[in-house]
DNA sequence: ATGTATGCAAACCATTTGCAATGAC
DNA sequence: GTCATTGCAAATGGTTTGCATACAT
């Protein structure tokens, strides 16, 4: 897994608005920035109290507009996990691994499988061109599985 | 892939409502029987729809209760493609195949694969036990690509 | 008889939108 | 100087909630 320098982000990026013919604001780099900073999934809010933290204000229309461009620029993946709500990721991170998906607390694993995902990106189809994909494997997390096995043995 | 019948289904769902303690009402089955007429995807608002139209009348809140039981009874599977609202297809039906996600249009095509299908069933985790798994593959039908050649061209 | 499930309308809340002001080009 | 972008506040819309009534058990 290469790992991508905030430097080289905000370059990709800078490729990104170019090419697109948007405009280069100090918004979108730090936004840029503070997506880069935080390590793991995050949402709209998570973000945006990170940027206040830094005594950096913008709103939060301009946070879902940025956010959709990052995205576009295969930045940020978005995620959602079940019936939890929107979740982003670094796109270069979560290239690497699946989440598996506690369908019960909501936990969420990381599961690394460089084969597989090899197998998926190798696959040629008829009228459509890949680019990217995700995969949610949904179960119970251990700790979920013994729970449950307590309920049932104490309803009888 | 086993077809399941509507009765069938019904047996499953009568068989879940007891294992949980909760009620058979004549509201629950008649959703049910619905989501079974229904080909393909739908969302909350068509499957109102659908009831109203064979003037069957049930409350949001009970058509949402329900779903959540039939999702929970492993009959119905919740879909999220990318950023469009959620939608819901026949577990049954969803476990067949992968699904094709146009970036672009939000197109949505089914992709069969089993020998995939097996791969991904048959992994063994440390502390978690998968009960199912869905894959999105995001890209661009072949409309949206050629579209988006057509605009590159144009561009210079 | 009991308490779960329902219907309705109001509440909720993440996201989007309208519009005037700003600033990247 | 232009027009995309921003901030703010209001609007939106899918989903949830509260409460009185109905009905499965």
């Amino acid at each position: 897994m290469d790992k991508i320098s905030a430097l080289q982000k905000r370059e990709l990026f800078t490729e990104y608005l170019t090419r697109k013919g948007h405009r280069k604001t100090p918004e979108r780099y730090a936004i840029l920035d503070h997506v880069c900073a935080i390590n793991g999934h995050f949402d709209v809010e998570m973000l945006y109290q990170s940027l206040e933290g830094a005594n950096f204000h913008v709103s939060r229309a301009t946070l879902y507009n940025t956010i959709e461009l990052l995205v576009d620029a295969r930045l940020l993946v978005r995620h959602q996990f079940g019936t939890q709500g929107v979740q982003y990721e670094c796109a270069e991170k979560a290239a690497g691994h699946f989440h598996l998906v506690c369908s019960r607390c909501g936990r969420i694993q990381e599961y690394k499988d460089l084969a597989l995902r090899a197998s998926v990106l190798s696959k040629k189809f008829t009228k459509f061109t890949p680019e990217y994909f995700s995969m949610y494997i949904f179960g119970l997390c251990s700790k979920c599985k013994y729970a449950l096995k307590r309920k049932e043995k104490k309803e009888y």
